[in-house]
RNA sequence: GGCGCUAUCGUCUAAGGGUUAGGACACCGCCCUCUCAAGGCGGUAAUACGGGUUCGAAUCCCGUUAGCGCUACCA
């Protein structure tokens, strides 16, 4: 069966930057449809003109792409079922909305908001749930008419019918029924002329032909309206799978008091596409397997909806920065040097002129090392710049009095060696060491701290050879002359 | 307040009537080692609470509690 195709649909409001929870809802969309041959829309829902950001959907759909998650039908992109902007299906709205006027599913009301919000708080006080009292259900058809002639601004209801219980099948929390009693007659058409979401999902959704409504937790509530609205136009329901929220480490819904939530921060602090969207994925879904690293191509032959978690997750950035460590692992040595030069392209250092070979010297020796491509130069700076200081607390713990004379000794040694390699300036530290009679740990911190002015890194010959004969001479010298007790 | 959803180590989670409740991150220890990492090995740590059902419950049912969501002419 053709209709049977699985149809799929990200629909963001433009607000000006992609959540991460949006982004994990992009993603399990993006999962589903490729896993089953589906269509993968994105469809822009820009009915809030009071929330219109300049730039915001052309910052989605970069950051969207970013993250590798291309899509089928939508801006720019055209396909069988726009416009993909909900801005500029307006007259479809209105037309479906007229129909329910004449059906009598729904109604124009003109009440001001301000009786509403009064209305609303006594009823907050007599604690009752908050509902459209339905003044202008009742309304006379000649005073609706003189209202229409007066221009008198109204919206258009629709009517939840009384007494109802609604039941839906969520696949991922089952079955899920709520009372008509307790459902607002919920705004449609606004009276600017704009869909509520509520009308305009449904719409889209049927016309746009969607098989899976695949959305976050937030919505749930609202199903029992959106069945109804398919049940006055006659059309079926897709299926629907609610998603849990993403929440701060206190559990409240992630929000930006707490933290990044935009993609695009993630991006900018250095990590990588590929750890974001596997941590994202594992947010609320697993494979049920011990395997934790993903690549997007392994993400959809094992993703299913049915494997998707019911509560809320806390998004864990100790988790995510683990990722990120395995994934920048995972890169080739090309991939990385591309990075790396374009990362010290923004930085201070952007006019040294490092050849490849240097840069994968150093990538090679710190790869074990290094969490973000930015690590290469914050935590091997030695590799850019000779030390400016030297790390005081490893000074008081490897430099001693007679210590500028060992190194001294040894410099002289390295003075002599032509075309070393790692080994020589290891035999030559061993030689000279023996020579003073003291143990090699002693001639090898003290030469770590002269190069790198830090404690810790790679092997200290590795670090040599990398260096260069000529600049670690000049920077055990340095040292000699700089580093005071 | 009303309605809905949810509830396993600190965090992400596995286990869908019978397991010493498993894995991962983080943390701690040991090994390796010139340091820091990485890696290997090991460890601390959980079924929210109370009732049922059952020979047997993390698992099924009910209640309580807590958290979250919705309760707009926002999505």
């Amino acid at each position: 069966m053709n209709q049977n195709k699985v149809r799929v649909r990200f629909a963001p409001s433009p607000t000006g930057y992609l959540h991460v929870g949006g982004l994990r809802t992009a993603l399990y969309n993006y999962l589903f449809a490729r896993k089953n041959n589906g269509v993968f829309i994105l469809r822009i829902e820009d009915t809030d003109r009071n929330r219109y950001v300049e730039g915001a959907v052309e910052n989605l759909i970069a950051t969207l792409r970013w993250a590798g998650l291309d899509y089928d039908e939508g801006p720019h992109k055209g396909g069988d079922y726009g416009p993909y902007f909900q801005s500029e299906r307006l007259e479809i709205y209105r037309k479906y909305a007229e129909q329910l006027l004449s059906e009598g599913t729904a109604y124009r009301c003109f009440c001001a908001s301000e009786r509403l919000e009064k209305m609303r708080k006594t009823q907050e006080k007599m604690k009752l749930s908050s509902k459209y009292d339905r003044t202008c259900l009742h309304l006379p058809e000649s005073e609706i008419e003189k209202k229409l002639i007066d221009g008198d601004p109204y919206v258009i209801r629709m009517k939840i019918p009384e007494n109802r219980i609604i039941k839906f099948y969520d696949i991922i929390r089952q079955d899920v029924e709520f009372s008509s009693e307790l459902i607002d007659d919920q705004v449609l058409i606004k009276s600017d002329g704009y869909p509520t979401y509520h009308l305009a999902n449904v719409v889209d959704d049927h016309l746009m032909k969607i098989t899976h409504v695949i959305r976050g937790e937030e919505w749930l509530s609202s199903v029992p309206k959106h069945i109804l609205l398919y049940e006055y136009f006659g059309w079926e329901v897709p299926n629907l799978a609610h998603l849990p929220l993403l929440l701060n480490p206190d559990k409240s819904k992630l929000s930006k008091r707490q933290g990044d939530v935009a993609v695009e921060d993630y991006k900018a602090k250095g990590y990588l596409k590929e750890a974001l969207v596997n941590f994202v994925a594992f947010l609320g879904w697993n494979p049920g397997t011990t395997q934790e690293l993903f690549d997007l191509n392994q993400l959809i032959e094992q993703f299913s909806l049915e494997r998707v978690n019911k509560a809320g997750a806390v998004f864990n950035i100790e988790k995510l920065n683990w990722l990120n460590f395995e994934h920048l692992r995972k890169k080739t040595e090309a991939e990385v040097l591309n990075m790396l030069k374009d990362y010290l392209s923004q930085t201070e250092y952007k006019n040294l002129q490092l050849d490849d070979a240097y840069l994968l010297k150093v990538i090679e020796a710190m790869r074990a090392r290094v969490t973000f491509i930015k690590d290469f130069v914050e935590k091997g700076k030695y590799f850019f710049e000779p030390p400016i200081i030297y790390d005081e607390e490893i000074v008081n713990k490897r430099w001693r009095e007679e210590t500028p004379e060992q190194l001294k000794r040894l410099s002289e040694f390295f003075s002599g060696l032509t075309n070393p390699t790692k080994e020589d300036y290891e035999v030559a530290l061993h030689k000279t060491a023996q020579s003073l009679n003291i143990g090699n740990g002693k001639l090898i911190h003290a030469v770590r701290l002269a190069v790198s002015g830090v404690g810790g890194g790679p092997g200290l010959y590795d670090i040599l050879n990398i260096l260069g004969k000529d600049e670690s001479i000049k920077r055990i010298e340095n040292a000699i002359n700089r580093i005071k007790l």
